[in-house]
DNA sequence: CGATCTTACGGGATTCGTAAACATA
DNA sequence: TATGTTTACGAATCCCGTAAGATCG
């Protein structure tokens, strides 16, 4: 009991012409080939589907029944093959990214603009979260991959860095900071200090900074960087923060200033897990995100 | 391009087991056969299917995609094919009969009903038309075959003798006639006749008779027989129909009696179209009915 | 190592095409 | 006889199974 695809087209055809010769033409077979597999095809099904002798071919009653049968299967088989190859062409499918909030203010918007006009029938999602929660999100499978700070050695992702972003100090305008193009650690001995949340994959890097400059916590420490922002704005002490956060607040009285030290930049990477395949599409996103990567120096 | 309905069981199985030797089996092949069996689908698709290594086997976003169509085409599939299977196997299917009134009111209704006891399944229909309306009704399509007297040697045709019925005089009771056993023509002369409508198949034998008996026309020539019989019975005059068209009418002071001759039997056939096969089904109560055939003597 | 998937390879089945045979109008 | 389908048969291909190889935990 070996159906093919290719008996149930064969079928069709004859359906339609009526003819074995113009049936086999239409199939390319000579019309030797496709009376066998006409043949073929009756005694597999046991019954006997067309009348025919050299002047005229017609359905049987079995015919007849088999024919809503043989339609339906060629649609579904011509559905699930051209489904593939539209995901295979990249003019079908779905790309999930996860990213940090910073760079799901801009970055990632304008390249997933540019993806999505060169491929308009891939659906794009973005899920912005905090760095854990991108992790986790690759590791679930509920993102195809996800943009985020570089993780330590663990074999269970594959990583592959885009660029580095140096950190920069938040403080007001009128600070004293201001008047510097760099910051050094030592600037910022004694200065009071808003934390962002443990969450935040920045978090332990400057946690370690700030212990090498001696800056005194605040004792804030909250979720978001438009909240650091607005207490930095408010006057409750300085902050550090990546460059790309500076999209996730409005506060027009706010300076940043890098941070120097090789101690003060971050890596960003593409992290996927390695034992899973990404979809057609989502390597298609892969790959241009990795081809905005920059060179290390130009940070 | 050959899929072949085994690759989408293999396929099945696979993204059930979720393991390359266990899918093999169930798809009684070597695990060696059926990691190439995968191997060419996923080629012929042109999209890796499943993430492999030899711990874990995983559905690709690809797989997953085809997953929908490949249940489709298998439920597809196996529809069509035991659709055709139980056609074959007469547990399903249409038979559809053209018979004359006078067998349509008893002979047939008797043997529909022993084959509906014997396939339930199968759908039976019985058109009752005139002896005319059988011919074309099986030259139209419109049904398998029919139970009609037999044609003369149309080699469009194929006739299956089923048995000869006898003539009757169609008389009241009170008639002169009715104190025979048998009648002859001769019997018959000067009588006043009533017809049958041409459209029956009686009708040109019956004819032919009364020229050789010199019987007088009434006159009269109506559509039915159950109306010839209230016509006789009303005193018009008497006349001549097959044994079966006695269950046409119910006239409890009418009687029948034998017309004597061999010009004065009719032959019941089967009739179908040479060149059209038969469904299964309607191959099933062909059979029937031909096995319930009587013998030429027991006329 | 042990379990599992894949590759190598030979044999057998399937399927194709050419050519001849067959059937029908 | 002309047209169209089927059969015969050799060749190419496909597909399976055994066995060896590769991979991962």
């Amino acid at each position: 009991m070996n159906i093919s695809f290719k008996g149930i087209e064969a079928f069709l055809a004859l359906e339609e012409t009526l003819s074995f010769s113009a049936a086999a033409t239409r199939c390319h077979m000579s019309a030797s080939a496709y009376s066998q597999l006409i043949g073929r095809l009756e005694e597999q099904l046991g019954v006997r589907l067309f009348d025919r002798n050299t002047r005229k071919v017609t359905l049987t009653q079995e015919g007849i029944a088999f024919s809503f049968g043989a339609h339906r299967i060629a649609s579904e088989v011509s559905a699930a093959f051209n489904e593939l190859r539209n995901r295979s062409n990249l003019q079908a499918g779905r790309v999930t990214v996860a990213t940090i909030p910073s760079l799901a203010a801009r970055w990632m918007p304008e390249r997933m603009q540019a993806f999505r006009q060169r491929h308009p029938g891939i659906a794009l999602r973005l899920h912005d979260v905090s760095s854990k929660g991108c992790l986790e999100a690759v590791q679930r499978g509920d993102v195809d991959f996800c943009v985020d700070m570089r993780r330590n050695a663990d074999p269970e992702f594959e990583c592959r860095v885009l660029f580095q972003e140096r950190l920069h100090v938040l403080c007001q305008k009128k600070d004293p900071l201001s008047r510097l193009e760099e910051v050094h650690l030592r600037d910022l001995k004694d200065r009071e200090f808003i934390h962002i949340a443990r969450t935040s994959g920045v978090s332990a890097q400057v946690s370690y900074l700030l212990t090498l400059a001696q800056v005194k916590g605040s004792g804030l420490e909250v979720s978001t960087f438009s909240t650091v922002a607005g207490l930095v704005a408010a006057g409750f002490g300085i902050s550090i923060i990546p460059y790309h956060a500076t999209h996730l607040y409005h506060q027009p009285d706010l300076i940043v200033i890098p941070l120097s030290g090789s101690k003060s930049v971050r890596t960003i990477s593409l992290v996927r897990l390695r034992e899973r395949s990404l979809s057609v599409a989502a390597e298609a996103m892969w790959q241009l995100l990795e081809g905005s990567a920059q060179p290390p120096k130009a940070i």
